[in-house]
DNA sequence: CGAATTTGACCCGCGC
DNA sequence: GCGCGGGTCAAATTCG
């Protein structure tokens, strides 16, 4: 990861993202105003052209790389509180600012024409523009912890992976083309690798699909049994019995050192950012590191789906 | 019965 | 041109 300015990238991206009113406008240092989407764009642009952009290997990231990884998943996550931040990720971007757009576009196309052939220019289009990526590497209480509301479309074996692959799209939303990959990391079969793939052309639901995710729990523990498609369980659906169990055991292992990790970046951020612009995220940290209590800090800074995430929450064990 | 997941088939891009 | 691998589709299956 360069020196490009993710934080200006992710002000953008947030400014754009939490509000559910299209477009706003966003203050740089500098104190001009830019349209934050296509800030972000543009961003990316200058990113590949300084050929910056690829994926960044776990072992990679520093420290220093962890709030900017956090900064990264934010538009993703929303304000959704992340008990867990993604360790590590990075954005992939190969494609012009309009891929977007054009995603849009074919999508109009393929509801409209029906034949087969239109149906495989779109997708030789789609895949060719799907080039804007945010890659993440959560554990597996990050992969419930994502309000937005995925349905698994299908799953693959991945060549000298262990592990299949996931393929979820958006269901919060019938034209959504946001898309999510989820597979288990090779390096850390504790964390999952998720990369998000176009965005979501909605806001982020008030609550997830009473439907989305709350079913096949049980399909997802038995598939957990068998090592090879253990990860294609659904990110919203509630991790249970022997998967959590597993991954939790793992975790649990490893929780120590990464308290300290995880208090390491929270001062980092406090006194790199002196703005207020991360006060949800530091505030529940705070309210969770003094009262104690997760539920409680969820329902009093994030009430309208606190309950929903805290369910899922419950059900992972935190 | 509607919605989500599973899974094999299909399509396409890319490297050789 | 061919084969491989990744991404998506869609019918079948499962579940609430």
């Amino acid at each position: 990861m360069a020196d490009w300015d993710l934080e200006a990238v992710v002000r953008g991206c947030r400014s754009s993202n939490l509000s559910s009113s299209p477009p706003t406008t966003t203050t740089t240092g500098a104190g001009t105003e830019i349209d934050p989407l296509a800030f972000f764009t543009q961003t990316l642009l200058q990113e590949e052209e300084d050929d910056h952009l690829s994926y960044i290997p776990d072992h990679i990231a520093t420290q220093t790389c962890m709030q900017e990884l956090e900064e990264l998943c934010r538009p993703f996550y929303h304000k959704t509180p992340q008990p867990i931040s993604p360790k590590t990720h990075s954005i992939i971007s190969n494609s012009p600012i309009s891929a977007f757009n054009e995603q849009q576009q074919q999508q109009q196309q393929k509801k409209t024409a029906h034949s087969s052939s239109n149906t495989q220019i779109s997708r030789s289009k789609r895949r060719k523009n799907q080039q804007k990526r945010v890659v993440c590497e959560v554990p597996a209480e990050g992969l419930s912890s994502d309000m937005w509301a995925w349905r698994k479309y299908g799953q693959k074996p991945i060549k000298g992976s262990p592990y299949p692959r996931g393929y979820y799209r958006c269901s919060s939303s019938k034209g959504c083309l946001a898309r999510k990959q989820v597979e288990r990391s090779r390096a850390d079969p504790t964390m999952f690798i998720i990369t998000y793939t176009a965005e979501h052309n909605h806001p982020l639901p008030t609550h997830r699909n009473s439907l989305a995710g709350s079913t096949r729990n049980k399909c997802s523990t038995d598939q957990s049994i068998k090592p090879s498609t253990s990860s294609g369980l659904s990110p919203t659906t509630p991790l249970t019995s022997s998967m959590e169990e597993d991954i939790l055991g793992h975790k649990q292992e490893e929780e120590a050192g990464e308290v300290k990790l995880e208090q390491d970046r929270d001062h980092e951020m406090s006194t790199q950012m002196s703005d207020d612009m991360f006060f949800d995220l530091e505030e529940l940290r705070e309210s969770t590191s003094t009262s104690g209590s997760f539920d409680d800090c969820l329902s009093d800074h994030f009430s309208p789906w606190a309950s929903s995430f805290a369910s899922s929450a419950a059900s992972v064990g935190l």
